[in-house]
DNA sequence: AAGTTGATCAACCGCCTGAGA
DNA sequence: TTCTCAGGCGGTTGATCAACT
């Protein structure tokens, strides 16, 4: 037994947006604001579902996006956060203004949890991978929370008290060790099939790569102050129309 | 040039929570 | 108190593309 769909599956878009979709969410939400995300798509003649509309309006058509790459500042904001309040990525991104959860969860993914590993630390627990008593004596750590089959949520660590609404508690800053600077030892790097491939990327820093971004909103020649890069729109109508007609195709 | 690999990120899925009936 | 529903969240997926062989 589950509960009914949010909306008439049959009957609704999937995959990208598309540049008429997200011009008709921007209007109605500019016109109306937001307001009730289920009767939404109708209301604005949008074939999605509500979900879907509020996700793309949150993490993309929001106009107080701040878009580009995370500065160092916030790289280290977001490690600290972490170390607070676990994969709570709404409650970080509620530290860091223009920044959406998703965003920030897909950076941690990417770049940071890579990071921290390369510095010698414990991604999940934040303390040093070889750490011969990492399990004892942990005072933060949220991130160990788990879900049974049930969905039930148990807490690994022995931290007895709930994280605040807003996930930081007086004098909890107090008691972050903070990620230990300086490598305390460097895990071998994976060799790939190609060799020192992987390693150069992982010595190098960030693989230089063309930030795909925000395509079709840039696509849609949407505001460019949100620091996007007008290269960014390479390729991007190409990618598009592909997304299009494998929509169409299914 | 072609094929492979891995990184990136938008979007989806399913569960949880809280409000209202 | 119980049930229903909408909103919200975190985890995961899959398409795309750059880097590389």
């Amino acid at each position: 037994m589950g509960r009914s769909p949010c909306c008439e599956k049959a009957h609704t878009n999937k995959g990208a947006w598309t540049k008429e979709e997200d011009d008709r969410l921007t209007a109605y939400i500019k016109a109306h604001g937001e307001g009730c995300w289920r009767s939404l798509p109708k209301a604005a003649g949008l074939l999605r579902c509500g979900k879907s509309c509020r996700l793309r309006w949150i993490n993309y058509l929001r106009p107080d996006l701040k878009r580009g790459n995370f500065s160092d500042e916030e790289d280290e904001l977001i490690i600290k956060l972490h170390s607070l309040l676990g994969n709570k990525w709404s409650l970080i991104a509620g530290r860091l203004p223009g920044r959406t959860d998703n965003e920030i969860k897909n950076y941690w993914n990417t770049h940071i949890r890579r990071k921290l590993t390369s510095r010698g630390i414990d991604p999940v627990t934040h303390r040093a991978i070889n750490s011969d008593h990492a399990a004892s004596n942990i005072t933060i750590s949220f991130e160990a929370a788990q879900r049974d089959d049930k969905g039930a949520v148990f807490r690994r660590d022995a931290e007895p008290t709930k994280p605040p609404p807003d996930g930081l508690g007086p004098g909890e800053a107090a008691q972050v060790p903070g990620p230990e600077p300086g490598p305390v030892h460097q895990p071998p790097v994976p060799r790939g099939p190609h060799g020192g491939h992987q390693a150069r990327r992982e010595e190098g820093g960030r693989r230089r790569r063309r930030r795909r971004g925000p395509l079709l909103q840039l696509q849609h020649g949407a505001p460019q102050e949100h620091g996007v890069q007008v290269q960014q729109l390479h390729g991007a109508p190409d990618r598009h129309a592909r997304l299009q007609k494998h929509r169409d195709e299914m």
